[in-house]
DNA sequence: CTAAAAACATACCTCTTGGTATCTTTTAAA
DNA sequence: TTTAAAAGATACCAAGAGGTATGTTTTTAG
């Protein structure tokens, strides 16, 4: 197998079996020996390909987290037609959408941020990156909607947005 | 100083600081030789009143968290009035009083929801009986609303009260 | 005042943690 | 085919975790 096929693929491995120890348990109850033993390797190839565990939980949360929200939540509202559906049913599908694994999970995203947002700064910019990058795609939907009249122009879209995301991240959690 | 006074008083500051540290840095995160350092006393005097760390865990939601929520969110929906205003004004003034600190550190019960709620049934069912309390208060107060006409008699309050608790808890941790 | 029990302190044990050092194997380049 | 580098395995370490055993001090009861 080629040299950098191989380095991506244990690196994937390694993520993959990161995010879903890390979504199962948290972050910080999942060590790396845990890990890796998930992933049939060893320690020496987890430091080999990472730095350190900090190095690992961003990488998988912007490599892993981030997708999830862009596929579930952010990408959808970019469709064109009626800006109102488009923001009710993205939001109603997702919920629905989710298997009885997700619902006893939570929310990946919210989950790392309750849990290691407050820790290290770096968390905490990974984390607000994708919030703002929903936040931002909400806005630019609800000001479309405002021009296009589907949606009443007297809503202030900064505030709803927000406001969107937190109950959404709220009735995931609970 | 009385035996049994004395007892409940370290159990109290034992609590006291668990809560607190438990807020700030998560439970797990936070060892029994950090909590007893912070209070001065010695691992000895820690094992002597608690069985072990999750009965620890337990006092904390039973007698601190549920305390809180009940203090900040059940008790002012039970008083007297237009059932509406105080449905919104429990509900503002709560979110309004939170200092910067209680901003950064989110929801303690939430916290603890999305931190070990998953990982012990006793910590589930502990949790569990605070948030089914608010339910059960919100879902009392918005039949009374309903029967004195003060609020829509259309509305589900089951759901409604679902609703409320989530997007609270959603604006909190977001 | 004395003896037992409760409150607390000290020392230690085992297990897990993140991380390192070093060895072997596999792949790439000459 | 040799050699260097990358990939991975093995062994280890210091620190911190929860918890126990046993000591000392303080309070209570007779």
């Amino acid at each position: 197998m080629l040299q950098n096929q191989k380095s991506e693929l244990t690196k994937q491995i390694i993520l993959d079996k990161s995010f879903t120890l890390f979504y199962e348990n948290g972050f910080k109850t999942t060590s790396v020996d845990k890990i890796m033993k998930a992933t049939k390797l060893t320690k020496g190839a987890f430091y080999h390909h990472y730095k350190n565990k900090k190095e690992l939980g961003l990488a998988v949360i912007s490599l892993k987290v981030q997708q999830r929200v862009y596929n579930g939540m952010i990408t959808p509202l970019l469709q064109s037609g009626n800006a109102l559906q488009i923001l009710e049913s993205t939001f109603l599908d997702r919920l629905k959408s989710f298997p009885v694994y997700d619902k006893q999970h939570g929310c990946p995203m919210n989950n790392f941020i309750n849990e290691v947002g407050d820790l290290e700064v770096a968390y905490q910019l990974a984390l607000r990156r994708i919030i703002e990058d929903w936040k931002a795609a909400l806005i630019q939907l609800i000001n479309r909607g405002q021009q296009e009249n589907t949606i009443n122009k007297t809503v202030p879209s900064n505030s709803v947005a927000v406001y969107l995301i937190s109950a959404f991240e709220g009735i995931r959690g609970i």
